[in-house]
DNA sequence: CGGATTGTTGAGGATACTCAAGTTAGGTGG
DNA sequence: CCACCTAACTTGAGTATCCTCAACAATCCG
């Protein structure tokens, strides 16, 4: 919970056009938290005491619906505001983020929130684009489910992760952190029978490898193929 | 394509902290354009020139696949900002605006847009907000559709409009701009034939009544009961 | 090594789609 | 003002997709 300096701000988008003398007023307001895998940053219902900015690591955001369904509503990765109830004219936060991996990150008093929007247009416009490129996933994501049959969305899912998260391996490109088929399951709004058998299949066809958490594209090409309806499906 | 007084900016939430000098700055850079029923503002892929904010009537939101299908993304009410292809980093508009009753619109080059985020906290923060609110309403859509069944998610859809865009009348809340059963299987992500057979079941129930591009919500409460699934669907 | 979590696979069935045929409402032109 | 024409809607039958339920297998962790 020390302040952190001025420089890993620096690195960060929303920062990058601040001068020194700013930055460090900035970074006098931040706290910075290391999480374990598995640890809650805030709860779903929790008050909105704080915004963030996650340095590095790999955070879920999920939704528990009142009938006690989740789903996740999207990965965090490095460099990405999250926490921004104040935006959403909440008091409390929509969702639960949870750490994946060893994390770090930043946060601020939500207090500070209307003056640094006021302060730094810098900041305002880089949390408009934030939220822009959010409400963009968000589209495609309904697009998706409205138009498209499950190996479909599951197929533009994975290789929307793997462009977001993947790291270049000898064999394709690997999802850089544990996710398991219940998680794509509840990002694609089906079930994790039908995420098994989907992956099996794939995986027969040499398009990915999967195991226990793991996963790793190795074609993405023609799996962009399947994704877009331009080549059937592989399930039975 | 005039220019607008200031008083109906000031009638707008993002413009309403304004003080009169400032108003008239911006009102001098805005055109007001009058919509027909059925005009286009922009389409889906048109290069984005400019941005607006609704004064009155209504406008409805799609996007086309590459397969071909279309999806309504949503509806513009008076006072919203739209067009803000800026803020998702686009070049172009994502999606195509279509008057559905006579209205009227405010535009300003989206050259301004850095100008007016830079020098107006106010609007920065009020489009953060506008933003924030469409994405919150994003992420119900996706919850639902990956939760729930088809008639509760048009249950819930049926109940957003009549929040949104409803007026009381003597036998219930009247969708006031035309709707069609087409429009509402391409917000809920089902086909015409199963929204009209949802809406007869419902009008049998004394819940609805609807008729050709018509829409009244006789009784929201039992509604609201048949799409948080406390209550079992009416389909045969 | 044992328990817990995660994943695989099969069978059966329900939801909602597709295809198909008509009906009604509203606008338009004679 | 009426007849026609089109767009919107209704309804039925058959079926595919994908969910649910169930049982078991593999992997990880302490």
């Amino acid at each position: 919970m020390t302040a952190p300096d001025r420089s890993i701000l620096k690195s960060l988008p929303m920062f990058a056009q601040l001068n020194d003398a700013e930055l460090d007023k900035v970074a006098a307001r931040a706290a910075s938290r290391r999480l374990a895998p598995g640890s809650v940053v805030f709860g779903q219902g929790d008050a909105a005491e704080h915004f963030f900015v996650l340095v590095h690591g790999r955070l879920r955001v999920t939704q528990v619906t009142p009938q006690g369904e989740q789903i996740v509503v999207r990965m965090i990765n490095p460099g990405d505001l999250f926490g921004l109830a104040k935006a959403l004219r909440r008091s409390t936060y929509p969702g639960t983020s949870t750490a994946v991996v060893e994390s770090l990150a930043l946060s601020w008093p939500m207090t500070d929130w209307d003056a640094m929007v006021a302060h730094h247009p810098a900041f305002a416009a880089s949390t408009i684009q934030t939220i822009g490129d959010r409400l963009q996933d968000a589209h495609s994501r309904i697009r998706e489910m409205s138009t498209e049959v499950v190996e479909r969305r599951v197929g533009h899912m994975v290789l929307r992760l793997a462009q977001q998260s993947g790291k270049r391996e000898a064999e394709g490109i690997r999802i850089d952190f544990p996710i398991s088929k219940q998680d794509l399951a509840e990002m694609t709004g089906t079930t994790l029978h039908t995420v098994s058998r989907i992956l099996m299949a794939w995986e027969e066809a040499g398009l990915v490898d999967s195991g226990r958490q793991k996963l790793l594209v190795k074609d993405p090409h023609r799996l962009l193929l399947i994704a877009d309806g331009l080549q059937p499906g592989l399930l039975g």
